[in-house]
DNA sequence: GCCCGCCTGGCAGTCACTGCCAATCGGACA
DNA sequence: TGTCCGATTGGCAGTGACTGCCAGGCGGGC
């Protein structure tokens, strides 16, 4: 464990120091010209790397952006699953998601990555794409805590809800942008989702 | 007027002619081989067109399948807008929609669509990506209709609505599509709707 | 010092999509 | 009827994202 801990760690630093650089490239750029005016030639001109070996780290030039979220989407599942048995599957989803707000860094950087995303509508579409596959990966515990709840659940019944929770969380994220990130992310998720369960 | 009507027609009906004899290949060659593995210079070398006319009729491949939403979003919107003002929105989108899948013609087609929507990613993606359009047009009648019954709404509120009922319009139909065909959508989306607001 | 994996870069190719230009087609009008 | 004109078409060359392939380099293990 010590060895496999500290060698492939040396690999895993450089790679994520490559990482990061692209990264940050990259979001440079997207800044100065705007996402779609910028070339994947030019993302790895500037920082230093051939076009091949970006196209090795990141797969698509829509992931250098939401990259991130796959990893997160396990948290998400984690941390839903994690709740008390006794958590209805709205409680237990919200607490998922403060969970996952918990885990990003810098208020600042999520506030640009996600204002670029949502004004980039190829952006949007791969995010919203990224976010079914955390549907579905919660989708059985909301299930399993339906199921406890009220007895046998049918399939649309949970995947309702659980869609239900992600439109929410999109309405409440759209607005966040919109509004600068000045106001309160969790705020705002908590008046959509009493819009439509009040 | 009368010969507005009767001259561009002709030129329309063949246009519509093109557009249909372009959709039916593509379908098939879709069916045959999948999306992804069908070409454009296939689709229009066995619809006997050039490529360059093609993107002419469809601005990219995936409108090819998903391209009708374009004006379905204006049914939509006309229909929410066209109920009683005592509906709820609740009952104005579902109308809406009741209405927009009265103007289907072959429920056999629309499943096939569906089904090939719901199959492919991108496809997915794209389609995803329309039906935002849709709740942005949709979005000033239920806000309207529910500061009728409240007060002033904040924003978020609204497109808390609007986006819920996607949501389970989209896990109907994905319900739908995953059961062959064989259940009612109208039954599915009232019984995903129960889940969240029951 | 040598060998062996892995990483990297470059090259050529595919595919969706676009701008440009010339040919053509069909109706309008003299 | 013949001619003109606007719209449609097709081909061509180019761009940009992305992929497979192959050769070279850099490490660490023997």
């Amino acid at each position: 464990m010590g060895t496999t801990a500290t060698q492939p760690s040396l690999w895993d630093r450089s790679r994520q120091a490559v990482v990061a650089s692209i990264f940050e490239t990259a979001m440079r750029l997207f800044a100065e010209q705007g996402y779609e005016a910028t070339t994947i030639a030019q993302i790895a001109k500037e920082a230093g790397i051939s076009q091949r070996s970006l196209f090795r780290y990141f797969g698509t030039k829509e992931d250098i952006v939401c990259g991130e979220q796959e990893e997160h989407g396990e948290l998400l599942r984690a941390a839903v699953e994690a709740q008390p048995a006794a958590a209805t599957p709205w409680e237990a989803l919200r607490a998922g998601f403060e969970a996952l707000m918990d885990a990003h860094g810098s208020p600042e950087q999520l506030l640009e990555i996600t204002t670029l995303i949502f004004d980039t509508p190829s952006l949007r579409a791969r995010y919203t794409q990224k976010r079914l596959r955390w549907q579905e990966a919660v989708l059985p515990a909301v299930t399993d805590r339906m199921a406890a709840g009220e007895g046998p659940v049918s399939e649309v019944r949970a995947a309702a809800v659980v869609a239900t929770v992600f439109a929410c969380v999109d309405a409440a994220t759209e607005a966040w942008v919109r509004g600068g990130g000045r106001s309160d992310l969790a705020a705002l998720y908590d008046e959509a989702l009493a819009a439509v369960r009040g």
